[in-house]
DNA sequence: CATTAATATTGAGATATCTCACATTTTATA
DNA sequence: TATAAAATGTGAGATATCTCAATATTAATG
């Protein structure tokens, strides 16, 4: 079985909680991959739907994710982007194996599927795989808790300055990046139109606070950026 | 030890998952409550803030509690109301013992308060307890997704709808209620100011949707509420 | 019961954000 | 490399919501 290369992988994964898989056994290890499956994503190709129930957890090998809600009207408010070697959504588990939000590449991607009933067996078969299950949950409750005030509190600079924030701070790890997102997709996360986003960025650029060509994105104030996130 | 005639109240647990306490044998329960404190808090008394950590998990016993997020500014979006028999957050358990979010009285109201480390050992000392956990948190995620949906996606006629609908299909528990927030709440349940609230209520009334006096609701046409609440 | 304090309603103007239409730039494709 | 397609930027008007100020109602208190 191919393994996933993951005490090294481990180290990339910018989870606030461990990885759930840098300590398991080799047993353990075999036993949660069993019946995986590996599958490729186009960029922009859903990966699962809220409202539908899956059978697999899915775990991110390379590309990258977004995670969203979807209204009626057909509009999306991005909560995450994930990166390799962390998982989508976990599902309803021991209740419907639902999914509440959706899912889908940002850029050309591969998932790797690990069967739900297994992934079940597998949390219940020790204690110690609780606390990490436990920590998942958690993350994903501070970050839906920020997103919420986010977008309910803050105007549309905040709401940029924030985006960008976190994708220094959680996504790419540099105040310098190439993003692979869409200026679109900044809109959705941001929760606020493309047009007011493109208007945002270039208030932000003319102020000297960023300097954006493209994709391509560089803070020149940090400060300032966190002071417009906070305060508006 | 004080026994919370556990049988019994599960029936008035509108918990969407199984209370945590309607199978626990006579020592799990009394190892659970081992410890246990109970508070009385008054109407608009807070009971814990977000960004804090707690030493307990705070489970109510009567009355009713909000809890939300608050922004910079002071203002608060409630998330949920709780009743008795239900947990408030459950911390960042395994972790910190964080709260990401906030909690008041909104009527006088008494809590249990159980110790965190006896309910983290009680969660890790069977696997019989972890299912029920994980219902927990699903519930947590589902309504946070409904709530970003409802905030982001929906203008004020649908959110007050869904408000109203929130409170006959999961609160109150019928068509006719006496509320016990007030208009205020309402609006931060709705993420809205206090007087739009009022200037829509007041549109209902004359549509014959709701009839609304004082703090008595009842609705008049909730498949025409329902239509509202989905399309605006 | 009268008076005060708190809560709720209403209207009008201010403001933030969106939408639409079009121009521009970038990317994909023949 | 030329051309089409997609993505992005920009301005102006439309709209939803908020804020402020005044009034009305309800609840609390002496």
């Amino acid at each position: 079985m191919q393994n996933y290369n993951r005490k090294q992988n481990c180290i990339q994964c910018s989870h606030r909680s461990q990885c759930f898989f840098n300590d398991l056994s080799d047993p353990e290890y075999e036993f949660l991959f069993s019946n995986k499956k590996e599958v490729d994503f186009k960029a922009g190709e859903t990966i699962y739907k809220q409202g539908t129930e899956s059978k697999y957890l899915v775990f991110l090998l390379s590309g990258m994710a977004k995670i969203y809600v979807e209204g009626d009207n057909g509009k999306t408010f991005i909560l995450e982007l994930i990166k390799p070697f962390q998982f989508l959504d976990i599902p309803a588990i021991f209740e419907d194996d639902m999914l509440y939000r959706s899912s889908s590449a940002v850029e050309d991607s591969r998932a790797c599927l690990i069967d739900i009933d297994v992934f079940k067996s597998f949390i219940l078969s020790s204690n110690k795989n609780i606390p990490k299950l436990v920590r998942h949950f958690n993350h994903a409750q501070s970050r839906y808790s920020l997103r919420v005030t986010n977008v309910i509190y803050k105007n549309m600079d905040a709401r940029i300055a924030d985006s960008i924030l976190y994708l220094v701070n959680e996504v790419y790890f540099s105040r310098a990046f190439d993003m692979n997102i869409s200026r679109s997709d900044l809109a959705d996360l941001a929760g606020m139109s493309r047009e007011s986003t493109s208007r945002i960025l270039g208030q932000f650029k003319a102020q000297q606070i960023l300097n954006v060509k493209g994709r391509r994105v560089e803070v020149l104030n940090k400060k300032q950026l966190e002071q417009i996130a906070r305060y508006g």
